[in-house]
DNA sequence: CTGAAAGCGCTAACAG
DNA sequence: CTGTTAGCGCTTTCAG
């Protein structure tokens, strides 16, 4: 049965009256301001333990623009928002401040610069700063300080901490190549992002520079998501002339081009070779273990939070951080099978 | 360079300047209470819009005691409970909810019902209920609608959602026995919840079952914490007597078990096996692959948000959730070696 | 040292 | 249909 048991909320009015005072002085000894006596202010506080009471969050911030609270905002809590979650979560330990992570309802509007909606709904009451990761709008100031993961923009204008996507995307296609592969896909991801730009680029080039053309009906476009991925992946490999390699542009596109592949007949990575970008854990637990880039999420959620923080208490940081990948062989690559033409 | 650019906010006062109407119109066209005009509330939304206008959710929650976002409240962003929130995080796209995870400074009373703080400082204003992720408190009510994944409590007072912790020890427990070990240690979890205690037992119960007795030599505590399972683990595998195999009640710190045989020069699973339990993406991932007793993190995650959601609107569900575990063979086991006596 | 009073940004009656 | 008014729970002057 579905009973909602529910108490009423207790307010600092409710503890001021248990306590015999006024909200002013139990808001003082809340918030250790000096000018309560001792005697006062132990009992104060037993009051408050006695009856479990805690500050609004929403209240408190509304009064005092500062809440000792910092926000994380993702689209949505998927592999890669989560590992740099955890990243941010040790971070955050060092510090004084708690750690709340919001993820809106990006659903209705898709790629529209969602952050700027989280961030005002956050800020100015709520958050005293935020990471927000993969943003997608264009704004670069906000109403608290921000440091973004992974942004849309070409820009400095935002303290952002990134990894390096131009050489990991050289690097992945390169690898393919030395295996032997000349016709090698591209499924990109989020065109907004500027980090989805920088892998097309250095597929691109990896591509010439292994004196193999481009072919633009090897590139489709999954803009990071499953779910988005599956049509461009069942074109380009339904094609008679199928490339014989594919790069993902993030795993969770690499892992539905495989299954794609599987659904075509495809074995992986006899008949086709797939390789990601993140190594989310999710791509060392897929039934054929992903070979991918490797991007240190958990480093760069630390790096961001340690980041926020020493904006936010005005200490000079490097504003732009670009960390390097490394890749991270597993079963899904092989030289490709020799075929009649 | 360090430069904190911000804006001000701009709030609901501002946009009925913009806009030439009062701040009462702003909200009714905000929250699409009809009452205004179709004119009016377009040329107000236009302006929202422009202004990249977003309530202030603490302000909002401060006076309509309803948010439209639902919490998720943590110790701590760790392996365990991100994958509880991906769970969450997909379940909630088929509602009309926000997702909002918190983790507080826990840090500064360890066990001591931390939920309980969290929820007060969140609730009554910002959430409108809350799934709470090994709450350690012995509070039942609570201001708003709540259902527990993994509590503490013996109790059938809150919505539950959580494995068979009793089977899933008798099973893990008895495959090191089958496997042919005998000397069998187990590192518990955090003894205040009931996940733990069940664990314990049905350790316990499967040696007994196995005509194996109990050593309490062989039983340490380690929180459900790598840091605090470092100690146990080495003084249990320290003993001149120790044991071939451990149990230990969670992944993270049967991997800390293993690091410790290591430091002692023991190699797993030659000389010591060692199985865990959750199956987070970090136990598959470890070095040394980990045989585990998996919990479907995940689902449980998308459960427990399912059902509080339908608490939250008055539908009849079932409130204790009870789900099966699995045992998941990887390497971290093998038969005990044949020693010299 | 303590309390009264004002007001943060918003919503909910209630008048006009 | 629209604006005025009165708070939500808290912090912060400012008098006592």
């Amino acid at each position: 049965m579905a009973t909602v048991n529910t108490t009423a909320r207790v307010t600092m009015a409710d503890v001021a009256q248990a306590a015999g005072v006024s909200v002013a002085t139990v808001s003082k000894v809340v918030n250790n301001k000096d000018g309560i006596s001792p005697a006062r202010t132990a009992h104060v506080r037993r009051i408050i333990d006695e009856m479990g009471y805690a500050a609004s969050l929403g209240a408190q911030s509304l009064r005092s623009r500062s809440t000792g609270v910092l926000g994380m905002l993702v689209a949505e809590f998927e592999p890669f928002s989560t590992e740099l979650l955890k990243g941010a979560s040790r971070a955050i330990k060092a510090t004084e401040y708690e750690l709340l992570a919001y993820s809106g309802r990006s659903h209705s509007a898709p790629e529209d610069g969602w952050e700027r909606r989280h961030l005002a709904r956050l800020s100015g009451a709520l958050i005293d700063g935020a990471v927000i990761v993969t943003p997608s709008g264009t704004e670069t100031i906000f109403p608290v300080p921000v440091v973004a993961i992974d942004p849309h923009l070409d820009t400095d204008a935002l303290p952002t901490v990134r990894c390096n996507s131009y050489d990991g995307a050289f690097q992945a296609t390169s690898y393919l190549a030395e295996l032997g592969h000349t016709k090698i896909g591209y499924l990109g991801g989020r065109s907004d992002l500027k980090s989805s730009q920088e892998r097309e680029l250095g597929y691109r080039d990896a591509l010439l520079n292994a004196g193999i053309a481009v072919n633009d009906a090897y590139i489709g476009q999954g803009d990071y998501l499953p779910e988005a991925s599956q049509a461009p992946a069942r074109e380009i490999l339904s094609r008679e002339d199928r490339p014989t390699a594919i790069f993902a542009a993030n795993d969770l596109s690499a892992i539905e081009v495989i299954k794609v592949a599987e659904e075509l007949g495809l074995n992986v990575p006899r008949d086709l070779s797939v390789i990601g970008f993140d190594n989310v854990p999710e791509a060392a637990l897929f039934r054929i273990p992903l070979t991918t880039m490797a991007q240190p999420l958990g480093e760069m959620g630390e790096i961001a939070l340690n980041m926020l923080a020493k904006i936010i208490s005005g200490e000079e940081v490097e504003t732009q951080v670009l960390l390097p990948v490394e890749l991270v062989v597993r079963d899904s690559c092989a030289p490709p099978q020799h075929r009649a033409q």
